[in-house]
RNA sequence: GCACCCGUAGCUCAGCUGGAUAGAGCGUUGCCCUCCGAAGGCAAAGGUCACACGUUCGAAUCGUGUCGGGUGCGCCA
């Protein structure tokens, strides 16, 4: 990916230029020196009358200052005043520093713009820090179905955004490959082999997995070991039949999300922390024992649903309790084997082990219950190092015209990911998944995300891009030098005269363009992709409402015949619109295309 | 019983980590659009931000409590 040093954008750029003031203010002894500076921020204004940026400066410094925020925000707006990107600068309400910016500080904004081209927006807040980000992690059992596919889509727009803003990223999906469960698609997909062989089984009897993407593990182990398998006893048939069905299924799992453009770099197997040469979570329970974090112990009967066969017994504990869970969780199963638990321990050690202090974990939301436990074991096994943000994604609803759709019969209980993504296609899931908060419930309509209206967010903000590139066509009988290709197109129109543009509706265009370096920061940190859906949203209104006006008020059409100066620095505007359209796209990995068919 | 998430316009939801008069889409109502650049435009009505205290210059946002909805609660993963 393309990533030339990014240039500090305009709100950080006067940021930087309040925070040098209020340092001047510090040795002129106005300010106390030490003084924390890290509140002070620069936004957009609400109000257009209140200028374009305003500051909190004064208000937030007035306490440790011991002055009055207005006197405060007049000493800043003096100094302000002489600074050579505004205009004018007032004090208002409670102490708000408004400014104003020339025109020219907004040219040279658009300049940015155009001259960044697809690294505009990238962001260097990272530094490069490491961080993974773990998601889907979906069981190898069978196909994903739709209630994976938004924490899959999550997963890789976050991982995205981390990316365009300066993060080393990794995106890793956990196996869970040692269970109990892959040992019944083990039984399960050993009935496939028998039935491949020509055996008649039935009915696929209670207890194993029905679905026939299993068929296919049959066919494959006969073509492999013959019939060989059926002279083995279980214990040598069924590890052999395990990997053979794990692979299949893993293979299918990433054809699903190759479907939505999704790839890991790493896949991590839960079993691999037991079957190589050391045992890794038997040394990570070690590790913890030393520390005197593992103790043996009884537990208090759980409140709420009673437990049949509950056993009050002493077993092997995790003290979670002292790092911030509400109970001590248990290590070992009954039967003398690791809880999940512990593996997951020994899992989140190793990304500590591989250099990671920031990590990302996107579950569903009846995980939610598991946060505070995986929390207090990293804080454990990492003595407070690194830090662990679990983000939970709620449910989607999936109507079809407001109805509630129908489980499918195939491929078991659940509608596919598969058969939803063939149907509404890539972009729409993508972007709907996105166009909502994690963490509430979302409802996806099948009939309405493929509606070509204004009404349908999907299609509104691609026609924004589609919109540019038809203008961009339509200039050719003006311009007929104009180039087609992005690069050149923006090349050719990196001279244009952008001061030419001074209609309050480009101006709000430009205003809402230099944001958006800040949004990716923003919700970079926050950890927050559907932030940067609802900005392309607002962009992509602006930029129509914008089109629009040309209906009426032909002067503010975007082709000016006997203008080409002025119609070249529309044409700039335009080209900047498309560029970050497609930049936040991508973030979100959602196609944007040329033209709408 | 405990923990976590949620409660914002009739509906579906934003609200940029505490800022100024709380926003958008749908729906409703009223105009415009029927020739310019395809998949409309403008405007209006609509709110005790669940409720009550508290923190401070300032709260939808932070804290405590209450009410209402959801999720989860040894050995499943």
């Amino acid at each position: 990916m393309a990533s030339t040093v990014p240039t500090p954008h305009l709100f950080a750029n006067v940021l930087a230029r309040v925070h040098a003031i209020c340092n001047a203010l510090v040795s002129e002894g106005v300010l106390p020196a030490g003084i924390d500076l890290s509140r002070v921020v620069v936004e957009p204004t609400k109000d257009a009358s209140h200028g374009d940026m305003a500051s909190n400066a004064a208000m937030v410094l007035a306490k440790e200052a011991k002055a009055k925020p207005r006197d405060l925000a007049d000493a800043i707006a003096a100094k302000l005043r002489e600074d050579d990107l505004v205009t004018s600068v007032d004090v208002a309400g409670p102490g708000f520093i408004n400014l104003t910016l020339k025109s020219s500080a907004w040219a040279d904004a658009l300049r940015a713009v155009l001259r960044d081209g697809a690294s505009y927006g990238r962001s260097a807040v990272g530094a490069g820090e490491k961080v993974n980000v773990e998601y889907v992690s979906a069981n190898p059992t069978g196909p994903m179905h739709v209630g994976h596919c938004r924490g899959a889509v999550f997963g890789d727009a976050l991982a995205s955004l981390l990316d365009c803003a300066g993060y080393d990223v990794t995106r890793e999906y956990y196996i869970n490959d040692a269970g109990a469960q892959v040992d019944v698609l083990a039984r399960s997909a050993h009935l496939r082999y028998r039935e491949a062989l020509g055996e008649a089984i039935g009915d696929i009897p209670e207890g194993l997995y029905p679905g026939d993407y299993l068929v296919p593990v049959g066919q494959a182990l006969v073509a492999e070991y013959g019939a060989a398998l059926n002279q083995m006893p279980e214990d040598k048939w069924l590890p052999i039949t395990r990997a053979k069905a794990i692979s299949m299924m893993m293979e299918m799992i990433k054809g699903d999300l190759a479907a939505l453009n999704i790839s890991h770099g790493v896949f991590f197997s839960e079993r691999s922390l037991i079957a190589g040469s050391t045992d890794m979570v038997g040394a990570t329970i070690d590790f913890l024992r030393a520390k005197g974090d593992v103790y043996e112990g009884r537990l208090p009967p759980p409140k709420g649903k009673p437990i049949d066969d509950y056993e009050d017994r002493e077993q092997t504990l995790f003290r979670a309790t002292a790092y911030g869970d509400d109970v001590d969780r248990p290590l070992l199963k009954s039967d003398g084997g690791y809880t999940y638990f512990a593996s997951d321990i020994a899992y989140h050690k190793t990304k500590f082990d591989r250099g990671f202090l920031n990590m990302v974990d996107v579950w569903g939301a009846d995980h939610g219950g598991y946060i505070k436990r995986v929390q207090a074991a990293i804080k454990a096994v990492t003595a407070g190092k690194a830090e662990l943000d679990v983000k939970i994604v709620q449910l989607v609803k999936l109507l079809r015209n407001g109805e509630p759709v129908k489980m499918s019969k195939r491929s078991g209980d659940f509608v596919t990911l598969r058969e939803v993504v063939d149907e509404v296609g890539s972009d729409a899931v993508r972007f709907m998944m996105l166009f909502r908060k994690n963490d509430a419930v979302l409802d996806f309509d099948l009939a309405k995300v493929i509606e070509q209206s204004k009404d349908n967010p999907v299609f509104y903000v691609q026609y924004g891009h589609a919109r540019g590139h038809s203008i961009f066509r339509n200039a050719r009988e003006m311009l007929a030098d104009l180039p087609l290709e992005t690069e050149a197109r923006i090349a050719y129109l990196q001279d244009a005269v952008m001061e030419r543009l001074d209609d309050i509706a480009e101006l709000g265009l430009m205003r809402q363009l230099a944001l958006y370096p800040r949004m990716i920061e923003s919700a970079a940190t926050a950890h927050e992709p559907h932030r940067i859906a609802f900005y392309l949203y607002d962009l992509a209104s602006e930029f129509h409402a914008l089109w629009t006006r040309g209906r009426d008020m032909p002067h503010l059409r975007f082709i000016i015949t006997n203008d080409a100066e002025l119609t070249k620095a529309r044409l700039a505007l335009v080209q900047s619109v498309v560029s970050v359209l497609a930049s936040g796209l991508a973030v979100l990995g959602v196609t944007a295309p040329d033209e709408m068919r």
